[in-house]
DNA sequence: TTTGAAGTTTAGAATTAGTCTAAATTCATT
DNA sequence: AATGAATTTAGACTAATTCTAAACTTCAAA
């Protein structure tokens, strides 16, 4: 039989490119777009093609190691936090910064009665103004 | 000096275009895209260009009119309802709802506090399986 | 009633993010 | 070493959105 690679624990079978996507995340307070990805993940590795990137950034998404944000005004961003957490948007510069409200946590049966959804999870935003942008 | 068109309400100031977008987002009980607005617009004023209807989308955002949806998986998407609301998002088919949870805009304060943001807004969105794909 | 400035619309080009394709490569098992 | 599944690569492709520059509207002031 054929080895099922599937069987293994996501960390086991991480590629080198793989390997230096999730570096990159995990090396960073903040959160990177893909093409920051790309850039940084190939002064380690410079053969890493763009497509690439995109392949693990699915790949580790799915195995749960990074998690994907989508706020709009434009790329996708990713976060090495994959615990529940939420998250607070500048309207001002666009500064994007997690924080854990687990009030919000428990409002998911709640939400889940209001939509008629079979929940899964739940996530708060706030859209302000940042610590900075406020100073100026 | 030259009239301030700023002056008066948003209401007052649509051009045939602004005011056919418009009204294709309030015709509609689901939250279309751009593109969906185009075509649909279209038929009423055959002659409305694909960047009009950006620039009428961005300009009735801007009014308050309308309210821009941007939850990843392609296109932002526009709604009729510019009241606070929160958003059901199904995993499965990406059908979008509108639900009300007002003890979610209760969070903002200390959403605010763990932030260090100054608020502006909050809004939860609950992900999970719509009515619909839960009977399948 | 013409003028002209400001704002708007138009068509199409340009940009950006992300996906697809097909050939080449890797790699674990035989 | 040979096999075959999974992965990587480069570049073509697609979809969403923005930009550009010329044409058109509007309307207050001349």
């Amino acid at each position: 039989m054929v080895a099922k690679t599937e069987n293994r624990k996501p960390e086991e079978k991480l590629t080198r490119q793989r390997e230096a996507v999730l570096q990159v995340i995990r090396s960073r307070e903040d959160h990177p777009t893909a093409n920051e990805i790309f850039q940084t993940a190939r002064e380690q590795l410079p053969t890493i093609s763009y497509a690439t990137v995109y392949n693990s950034l699915r790949f580790l998404k799915e195995a749960g190691l990074v998690h994907e944000i989508k706020f709009g005004d434009g790329a996708s961003r990713y976060d090495r936090e994959t615990d529940r957490h939420d998250h607070a948007i500048c309207n001002e510069c666009g500064k994007l910064v997690d924080f854990d409200l687990p009030q919000a946590a428990d409002l998911i049966q709640a939400a889940a009665r209001k939509s008629k959804f079979q929940p899964a999870s739940v996530h708060l935003t706030l859209r302000g103004i940042c610590p900075d942008c406020r100073k100026s």
